[in-house]
DNA sequence: TCAAAAGTGTTAGGTGTACACCCATGT
DNA sequence: ACATGGGTGTACACCTAACACTTTTGA
């Protein structure tokens, strides 16, 4: 038996101290003029991460993007047409890199519009599902993964840090807490820089120390 | 574009304080005579699950199994005909109800046989990379899931109970320790009843609370 | 000088880990 | 009586969670 067959991508990424989707606003029917995620066919002799990155380029005009498979959706009735499998991702971008890199329309889709998680659109297909199951995803990852990096820029703050971990974990943190934690951590370093053109007093900038991580995650 | 569209099973039990996968020898090409994950094309206007319970009873002749979805394998190169998309579950059955059940042979396959996870054979296609990541599945959730009990008797003894996290964990745990923290589940209920044929000291039976389980992680 | 966010310690309770011996039972 | 696994406690290190004030800076 065959089937068709998309990917479909949820798109985070941390804005204005709140985690963000991107969604695409179809130009096609079934569900014209509703908001989805963004996805497609996957070609015949194309594997799956490669047309990932290829919907996230045309996207974001980002390559090398963080992603991480979610899981298959093939509900039979989750197509009016007829069964469509589709493999859904998560990728998360840092926002910076990603402004006005947003590809603004195409034939099948009329534009692509971040939302915060906690102000999603009614979606096509099953496709909230999908995002209910990334959302969990990465709560259970974010102590383990790299994710908040992923999300964040080169240099942040740690009050940047804890609100992306905040809007992941949809929870007030105490910050002495945090602070005490992230510094037992071992892969964060502490830089010599200071934030700029705030009104306030400079917060301290740290990076995130990639090898060191892998290091300690290599143990188990 | 249109793939093939296949599921694929990894079987779990345990027995004889080894956690164990069952396999079928393949009586078709490609990889005839190599041994393989149960799993078999999903029908037109069948669901997923329902293809995969169809395909463990087929397996096992039990109904009502555990099972949950790991992940999709759609490499281009994964089957020497082009590209079949398979599906993969993980599923968790207790050895007691399976044995003498299990359906001797079929036109596609020869047998199939239960291996201890560490004496696995070489494996058609990726199926080695499916159980890699099963095995990785199952460790991440044993502590949080209701897995330890579906290889489990009803009435199973705190030393059973070990083997099966020391068996999905690899690693040995120590006794004391462990039943420490067994006790402070809030989920098992020791029972009155002894374990009986031993020419030992006999163990006491207990049993699984799934609803007091249920909700303890319900508050999160 | 004010507004805004940065930065900083202590305590108490709970959890993880290391470790060794006696007990009950069937043969 | 012996072989086999069943069953038990303590001490230390570490992690978690609760909690409030002073400091720095730019406007």
């Amino acid at each position: 038996m065959q089937t068709h067959f998309t990917i479909d991508c949820v798109i985070f990424s941390f804005d204005e101290g709140q985690l963000k989707i991107l969604l695409a606003e179809r130009n096609e029917y079934p569900y014209k003029e509703w908001w989805a995620l963004p996805g497609y066919f996957v070609n015949k002799y194309e594997e799956m991460e490669d047309a990932v990155a290829r919907i996230l380029f045309e996207m974001t005009g980002l390559k090398d993007i963080y992603m991480d498979q979610l899981a298959a959706f093939a509900g039979v009735k989750r197509h009016p047409e007829g069964r469509i499998l589709t493999v859904a991702y998560m990728a998360l971008v840092q926002m910076e890199e990603v402004k006005n890199k947003i590809a603004p329309t195409s034939d099948y889709m009329r534009q692509l519009k971040w939302f915060p998680v906690a102000e999603l659109p009614e979606l096509a297909f099953d496709h909230r599902d999908i995002i209910n199951l990334s959302l969990e995803r990465l709560k259970k990852s974010v102590t383990y993964s790299t994710a908040p990096y992923e999300l964040l820029p080169t240099k942040f703050t740690l009050t940047q840090l804890q609100q992306v971990y905040e809007s992941i974990l949809n929870k007030k943190l105490d910050k002495r807490n945090f602070r005490k934690k992230i510094n037992n951590l071992g892969y964060l370093k502490e830089l010599n820089e200071y934030q700029k053109g705030v009104s306030y007093r400079a917060a301290k900038l740290y990076s995130f120390d990639k090898r060191k991580f892998q290091k300690q995650f290599s143990q188990d």
